[in-house]
DNA sequence: GTAAACCTTCGAGTCAGCTAGAAGGTCAAG
DNA sequence: CTTGACCTTCTAGCTGACTCGAAGGTTTAC
């Protein structure tokens, strides 16, 4: 396939198929002429990372789980998984648990700037954030 | 104040505060020979900053706000905040809706890998995402 | 008097994941 | 034969919030 098939069945823009192959994340073979010509497993490939970059993985783990797929067995494969995926959802609670707290502390931010003491007069400044420095 | 005092009084590095001040976020005079001179409001404005920052605002948005405070009265600010406050809310329990569907996809992600048939020998690639892609 | 510690400006570099543009080669249709 | 669609490489830019280094001036302590 030319580059041009592999972005119409991907969806993945040409630059960002150049790029990735520069970042090794996928392989192409040449024409005579000097064009890329891809596999059809460059679209499994592909998929593969869209859906570890919908989970948040970078770039660089996401390679570390293709080479660890290409040049392993189903076990490796797993036990390569397996710990990335619990780092990473590990982090996603943290991130959830982080916000959560963020949301009360605007919640009750803005609870505070709702009764805060109406005036025509200027007030002492940054008293919409006192209850939080 | 010089810029250091500011620095050991804040914790904000020197080379922040001169960005920062190259944004308008803070403001210094200078002393005879050049130096920064801060007046002691400093502090209040980088703990506003700081605020702002745990709530994830901008710093274009933060300049905005202490703009707006610098000018107004107590109800300018509160109509100021208000809206920001509320959007950045609304941003958060975004965030926090995502994160939680992501969450889920990872545990059910981490329930197939340990699941996924152990074999010595090379399986299809890419079973581990199989079901997510 | 000299060394250390402080200050200045300016420009460039960092991170990730692309994206855009220039300058040029290749190929099929009319 | 030329137009236009496709392809190539290379370089540079984008986002935000810093951070660093060079090259130099100032002040303080001994």
């Amino acid at each position: 396939m030319r580059i041009s098939e592999v972005t119409a069945h991907s969806g993945v823009p040409a630059t960002t198929l150049r790029y990735y192959e520069q970042l090794d994340l996928i392989r192409s073979t040449r024409t005579t002429n000097g064009y890329r010509d891809y596999a059809p497993e460059v679209l499994e490939r592909l998929s593969f990372i869209g859906v570890a970059k919908k989970m948040d993985l970078d770039l660089e783990q996401i390679k570390w789980l293709l080479d660890v797929t290409e040049t392993g067995t189903c076990t490796n494969t797993r036990d390569a998984l397996h710990p990335v995926l619990t780092e990473r959802l590990r982090e996603v609670e943290d991130s959830i648990r982080k916000l959560e707290e963020l949301r009360v502390v605007l919640a009750s931010s803005l609870e505070h700037v709702a009764t805060c003491p109406d005036s025509s007069e200027p007030c002492q400044s940054e008293c919409a954030f006192k209850s939080l420095a």
